[in-house]
Formats: structure tokens, C-alpha cells, sequence
DNA sequence: CATGAATGAGTCTTCATTCAT
DNA sequence: AATGAATGAAGACTCATTCAT
């Protein structure tokens, strides 16, 4: 991301605080992934920062605006690649979908400890409706997308009886409903599985779009 | 509960501890539900079931002890219900199908109580491999029977390209997140919405069983 | 206290409470007396009661909350030495305001320790209105018979221009002024010394109730 | 306060430092008497200065330093007016021993702010020897002009039985009394009201020289 | 079987102090 | 002379766990 300016160059007294903030953003995630949420202390964080003790209540006041800044750090991260995707992704709407919902299944949206702290985050929502309102704004621009996208192959391929509502809602349960099997059976179902349902399932939705083309390779 | 003796009859002591014990797991889901994992303390938990502070450690050893007691009484309820559903439901796969599916919807399974305190498990699922393993392996029966179910329909039907596989694991992985979407979007998005949901992929899935049928009178 | 019963007997668990209670709170006297209000840690109260770290804060919720019940400890116990002498002395109105005052010089009231807690809270009475509130109420009585007191003296002796209300402020504000110079000139200014100042005012407001008796003595 | 010098001429260095060093100690007399001394901390003490963070162990070395400079600053200012009430009052000893008193009743010593911190002070003098010296120190000179003040009148006045070190020492406690007084009880007793007991009882131990005029228009 | 007082390890948080800029 | 990011020690408070009753 720097790289390209010299390393050796002193940073400003803002930078460094920034990228401060930043370590320990990333040490929580690593830890809430490695201890889970009961074990993510202060000191652990910060040490996983390689900063010092008292360091989290100077950057962020409390624990839980730490928290909070995560779950936001992850939004936007999440945002970035599912728009990224979508952008970069060919020009139908159909490979536009298809490119949506595997990003969900790549890197850095899927790696194993996104997925654990996501849902670390889900398991405590309950209790802490701030984290998620932070969160829900985004999800409503990215669903209507989502919508938008389904209604256009839906009328696209004269399919009847198809409501663009509910198979968006629906495919981005499934999703997620992937996500969390592949994070729970550690190993035995892997994110290329979960892309071969996905896929399956949109070729039953939109047999006219997505054709049958079986991944021998599993 | 305890069978129909009569009620006044002093209860003997394995009755009266067990009654105990079902209080505090009872109490221990409502504090999860409530106030999430980090805020549940046994002290918390005995008095929401009205017993003095040290019980806990009296009928479970230890606080981990208790959550992995709850988590086992939730996974026997699920399968309860889960198999209570299979067995009172109409005899054809279709028929069967629907119903298993259906009753992820229906108390006890699915009050916003028990949703929650399955994603809080889920959520520390990843770092306590006890709770890992007793979150998964009831699902490995009820696993198979779904894919028999699917695969039984698949030949009915003479569905092709249908995998049988593919289509349990993708129902399931649709089921848990259509919970979880429920859960988080609270009061948007309601159990019946989820079923319709549900109902419009099988139909998508297995049009010959699952006819187009909008809902009559909801 | 307790000894007209048997010693040995095992405290009932209500009575044991109630003595770690009053153990914590005399300790927080001594510390506060021993090491002034910023150096009293909830630690070192508990070290002093021969009791463990967290005691505190199960006995008193907070550690703002043991300061509470230790200002109120030592306002109940004012008010006890105050109207114990009020009611042990002679029977005349000079008799009487001459021993509550002199009781102001004595133990318990004006031991070292007593009178370092009471200024001590003084001084940080600014910020916690709490403190003080829970002691003014007992005052108000206290004051309004001393106010009393002169009030009769005043007419008994037919002194003219003499303000019941005024001197009784007087005499109030000069007892506790002498106290603080007590304190604050360690060693220099003896208990013994103060009396003799406060009755060399007396004798001046009202020769004809305190005739001169010089303290001979120093 | 910085001579008569041009006001837009720039600051030298030592001037810079010695206001920097007055808006801190200042920042420290508003916070204590705001605060109270455990809340009074060196960054809220910075920002009611409107400096920096650090800058408090810059100017003074540490946080006990910049503490006992407030203390000597306030005696310092206490004297000052002391000591100009004796200068500006009229020519004799009854004069000049109402002057003194009357000015402790007067701003700059008795704002509400200056009686709070010296409270705060000598509510930690116990326990802090250097500040109890320094509350303690200047007294002398102040306490030895008092004494005189008072022999001189006895002698002019004849008054048979007065003894000077006696009642200085009282009057001075009263004063002190009264300003406690004024201060705990928030409002209720005002600043003038302490004049008037302070000269009524004034007029008791010295009649001929402090004869009854009831407080004329006030 | 049950109670609840007591313990003490662990955690969050605050804050004086340092030091590179 | 001043700044403010960083440190780390210390303290309040929580809570699982124990144990005498």
C-alpha cells in the first residue's frame, strides 16, 4: 500500500498514529478468530499489536469502541470487494450475480478468520444492537443491488412464478448459511464446495442463464 | 414432564436436583438470549432461576460445564423436533421434506430465544472445540436422512442434473441462514417470510412436488 | 460489645457479614487517617480488615459507596457522643453547652484519625455532594438545640445584644476552626489547648453563666 | 501583571514560560475546586490551561511539584492580602485587627474556588508533610502580628482577663470555622453573614472597642 | 441438597510520565 | 518551548469457584 514512496521515510506523527489504530484493529480480528470473543482481552490485543498495555483505551476510549471499529473496518472491507467484484465482473447481469456471490467465497472476504469473527459478531449481536446498525446500512444498498439483479434475469428469461425478492433474500441466505456450514465443519466442506452449491442452486432458479456445466475437477 | 405422578407427593431428592438442574439450563438460554454470552454470569443465571449464587458449581461443576449441558439440551430438543416433525408428517419424501423443513420455523426450534443462543454458540463454536463438535454431530443423521429424502424425490421426479448431495446441503445451509438473517434483521423479516422463502427454492428445486401454490390465505 | 455472651460461640453467617462490614469501614478510617484520601486503595482497606481483595466491593458495591457508609458510620457516632454528653451532664443550660462543646475534644470524636477523616471528606465535599448531604440533616438538630441552649442562657442571664442564632453559629465554627488548627499544627496545639480557648469565649459571651476560672495548669 | 511593557511586543522566552507556568497553576486551583483533588488530573489540568498534554511535567517536574506550587502560589496571593488589609486600613489596632479579618471574608481569599482548594489541601495535609508545612508556615508571621494586635487592644482597653494568645488563637479559628462552614454549606450561609458573627463576637471580647452597631444597611 | 460469605485471579481503565518530533 | 503518541504501573471492579454452615 506504501511501497511506493521510500520506507525509510520518517512517518508523520499523523501516520503513525494511524496505522497505530490500524495494528490493532487487525490484532483484534486475529484474536477474536484464534480465542474467540470470551478471550479476546485488552492485553492480548495489544500485544498481538506488538504495542503496549494501556495503548486501546488511548486510540479507541473503550473495549467496545474497539469492537465497534472492527466490525466497521470489516464493513467497508466487505463492501470494497463486493462492489470490486461487481465492477470488475462482465457486463450481464447474470455474470454479475455469479461474480457477487463467489467473491463471497474468496479472499479477503473468506478467509477463515473473517468468517469466525463475522460470526463471533452475529453470536453477541443480541446484546449489542450497536455493532450491527453499523452494519445494516450497507447491507440494505448491497441487497436492493442484489434485487435489481434478480429482477433483470428474472424478466430477462421470461421466467414465471419468479420473485425477485425472495430469491435474492433467498440467495444471500444461502450464503450465508454456507459461510457458517464451512466455518463449523472445519476442513470437510471447503469454499469451493460452497461455490458448486451456490452455482447449483442458480442453475435450478435460472436454468436458461446459468447452464449446466458440472465441475468434473471434485 | 415428571410423568403423572401426583404433584403433591414431596419430590425425591434425584427428582428435585434434576428439576434444579433444568431451571438453570432453562435460566442459562433465556441470559444468552437476553444478554448475550460475555454478559452471562452464573450469578445472573441462578438468580434468573431463582436459586442462591454457588448452585451452578454444585450441579455442574463449572461454568463451561453448564453451556456445554445447555448446548446438549438444545441439540436433543432440536432432534427431537426434527425427527417428531419427519415422523408426523404425511408418508410421500415430498410431503416429509416439507415438513422438516417447515418446523425450523416453528417453536421451540425457532423462538428468537433459541436463534440466539445457537449463534452464540456458533460464534465461539470455532475456539472451543467442545462446543464445535456438539454443535455438529447430531447433524450428521439428520444430514443423511435430508439426502435420502432429496435423493428418493430426485428419482421420483427423474429431476436431471439434480445431486442429491448438493441440494441437502444446499436446503440446510439456505435453512440456517434464513435463521440468521431472521435473527439479525430483527422484526423485518419474520418466520413466515422465511418459510415462503424456503417454499419458493424447493419449488425452483423440485417443481413436479412442489407445484406453484402462492400461498393461500396468509 | 458482644461479650456477655460466649466468644466462642460461631457467629451466625448474618453476624459474621455484619462484622466484616464494620471491619472494612474502620479500616478505611485508619487508612484515610494514616494515608490521606489519595493513597486509601480498596487494596489496602482490605489488608488493613485482614480481608480479601474483592471484599469490598461485595459488602459495598463501590468503592464511592464504602466512603458513603463510612462518612455515615462516623456521623452516627458523632451524634451518639454528642447527646450522650448532652444527657449525662449537669442540668442547667451552661452546664450542657459546656459539655457538648468540651465532648468535641474528646475521644471518639476528636481522636487524630477521627478528626484527618472528617477533613479529609471536607475537602473533597466539593465533588460529592453526596457525602455531605447524608450529614447535614443530623446537624440541623444538633444546631437547633445548641441554638436553644443560648437562646435560654441568654434570657436566664439577661444578656443584651446577644444574637442566640449568631453566637450559637459562632461557637459552632470556632469549635470545628480549632479542631482543624489541631490538626494541621501537629503536636503543637494540644486538645487541652482548645478547650481552654473555647471557654475563654464563653466567658466572654456569657460572664455571668462562666465565671473566671483560670486553667492553672498550663 | 507584565509590567507596563507594550502588550504586542513579542513575549521573551522567560516571560512565555512564567505565563505558561501561571495558566497552569491557575488550571489547577479551577479543577480542584471543580473536581476535587482525586478527579484533578494533569490532562484535565492541561486542557483548563489550554496547552498540551505533557506539558505539565515540562514546566513542573511532576504532578506533586505542580501541586505544591499552587499551594505556595495561594499563600503567597493570602498573604498579600493579608498584609494589604493591615497597610490600608486606619491607624489603630481595632482598625487594623477588624481590616485583616474582614478581608478573609473578602475575594481574592474567599471565592468559593480559593476555599475549596485550600480545604482540598489540608484535607491531604495529614498524610502529606510538605504541604502541611507549607499550609503551616506563613501562618507565623500572620499569627504573631495577630497576637500583638490583640495585647495592644487589652492593654488600651484594660480589659481584665483577656489573654492575647488565647484569643488570637480563637479568633483566628473562628475565621477558619466559619469559612469551613460557608463552604460546606452550599449557599445557605453567606460570606456576610460570617462578618457578622465574626464582629459580634468581636464586640464581646472587646466592648469598648467594638461597640454595638448592628450591622447598618446591609 | 442448598446457601451465600469469602476468595483471588483476571480485566478494563486511568493516568503520570517519557520522548521523539 | 511545546506537542501528543506511547508506555506501563496501579487501581477499581467482576466473577468463577470454594467452603463453612
Amino acid at each position: 500500500m506504501t511501497q511506493s514512496q521510500p520506507q525509510t521515510a520518517p512517518l508523520s506523527r499523523a501516520e503513525g498514529k494511524q496505522r497505530s489504530r490500524q495494528k490493532l484493529i487487525t490484532a483484534t480480528i486475529n484474536s477474536i478468530a484464534k480465542r474467540g470473543f470470551a478471550d479476546t482481552t485488552l492485553a492480548r490485543v495489544a500485544e498481538g499489536a506488538g504495542l503496549s498495555r494501556g495503548i486501546v483505551n488511548f486510540h479507541f476510549r473503550t473495549k467496545d469502541a474497539l469492537f465497534l471499529e472492527t466490525l466497521k473496518f470489516m464493513s467497508r472491507e466487505y463492501r470494497e470487494c463486493w462492489f470490486r467484484a461487481l465492477d470488475e465482473s462482465g457486463p450481464s447481469p447474470a455474470e454479475k450475480l455469479e461474480a457477487v456471490l463467489m467473491a463471497e467465497f474468496e479472499p479477503p472476504i473468506s478467509n477463515r478468520n473473517r468468517m469466525a469473527v463475522w460470526f463471533a459478531f452475529y453470536g453477541e449481536a443480541k446484546s449489542r444492537p450497536t455493532y450491527m446498525s453499523s452494519c445494516t446500512e450497507l447491507d440494505d444498498i448491497i441487497h436492493d443491488t442484489l434485487i435489481n439483479l434478480c429482477r433483470t434475469i428474472i424478466e430477462e428469461g421470461d421466467y414465471e412464478n419468479r420473485n425477485a425478492d425472495i430469491i435474492a433474500f433467498g440467495i444471500s441466505s444461502l450464503t450465508e448459511g454456507l459461510t457458517l456450514d464451512i466455518l463449523l465443519n472445519t476442513g470437510a466442506i471447503s469454499l469451493d464446495r460452497g461455490k458448486e452449491v451456490l452455482r447449483s442452486h442458480l442453475q435450478a432458479l435460472f436454468p436458461k442463464h446459468f447452464p449446466i456445466t458440472r465441475c468434473t475437477g471434485n
